[in-house]
DNA sequence: TTAACAAACTAACAAACGTTAGTTTAAGAC
DNA sequence: GTCTTAAACTAACGTTTGTTAGTTTGTTAA
């Protein structure tokens, strides 16, 4: 953890091919060749390969629930945590783009902190869920199987790393308020 | 193409391996072993590793764009093709649950057929594209940027295969009718 | 000037990779 | 009983993989 300037600067370069050509198929050259250095190099830096993606996707993973931690318990109506949450991916999503693309696809090759990892998610789609419950509850929600309504925006929000970067000219908050319409509200008229 | 049911078998085991690990970390020691034989042996009906991966995808996207392609010459509202489209998507990644986890996901290490996925790609989503567009124009659909809600739908529409076997007890077309509730009306009441 | 250190290097490793070549086995057809 | 054929096998190949060990280089501090 806190990893040197130079450490980060690995990771980061990582992250791009990883989301490119997904961890498997990224050779610890390809990552050298990235960096102008030798493969043999990374190590003065790294401990190895899985290190590298252990902190990409453990670091991004925190974020997250770290952040739905805090909205859940904001004294606040249900659709506005949904929204909040919306916004929380938009933001996470567009600073981190390339880390996105390895926390949405290559988690399973986590060794060490795979169980852990898993944990998060658990108690991050269970956090994601209670919300959606208690809006039912409280009326301000439909009452339809509220997995769905889970599936159904936590599938947009974790693929927004692909679309973000081929949308580069709309801003963070119009992207985020649009998609609260969209998402709570529908498409159609 | 029309493969022999031995390949079949080959194509259907590799695709289960490949949902959980991806195309890369799949050996073909490893698909060799699920079929009880020597990784040699597979070369009795396959050309090679990239041959099982091109037939994976190119099969699922041609019958995406065939199915969408019917659905757009329809005599039919906006909101009804947009219900047809989620009603497609259902029923492919039902019924082949572990190749669109490679559609979604090993798609970049395609080679000779790399290009004409991406075409197929293409065409299916202008197709998508389009219809949002004629459903905004008649009214039928809310004047939003056409591009966020085709991402919103698409990007649930295409992580169908994730939940579609945690979710077994539900049926395909009640899980249709709740989605379409869903991507099209909102979540709020 | 020398000592210390970070960060690069070369060289090599054992294991795993996709694939090829040639051979064996078992079943059905003539 | 021989021929054919499908489908398995063993053995090996050249490459690539992640990683280690030991060395060189260049900068900073004493």
């Amino acid at each position: 953890m806190n990893p040197t300037p130079r450490k980060l600067e690995i990771i980061t370069i990582a992250s791009a091919l990883f989301k490119d050509r997904g961890f498997s198929a990224v050779t610890m050259r390809d990552i050298a060749k990235a960096m102008g250095i030798k493969a043999a190099s990374l190590y003065n830096h790294i401990k190895n390969k899985e290190e590298i993606l252990t902190f990409i996707i453990i670091s991004l993973a925190e974020e997250f629930i770290n952040g739905i931690d805090e909205i859940k318990e904001e004294n606040n109506t249900c659709i506005d945590k949904l929204k909040k949450i919306i916004a929380l991916h938009v933001d996470i999503a567009t600073r981190n783009t390339n880390g996105m693309a390895s926390l949405n696809n290559d988690w399973m090759h986590l060794k060490d902190q795979l169980d852990y990892y898993l944990t998060l998610r658990v108690n991050y789609e269970d956090t994601f869920r209670t919300i959606i419950n208690e809006g039912i509850k409280k009326n301000e929600i439909k009452s339809i199987n509220s997995d769905i309504m889970l599936f159904s925006i936590l599938s947009t929000l974790r693929s927004l790393y692909i679309w973000i970067p081929q949308k580069e000219d709309m801003n963070s908050s119009l992207l985020a308020t649009n998609l609260s319409e969209v998402l709570l509200k529908g498409i159609n008229k």
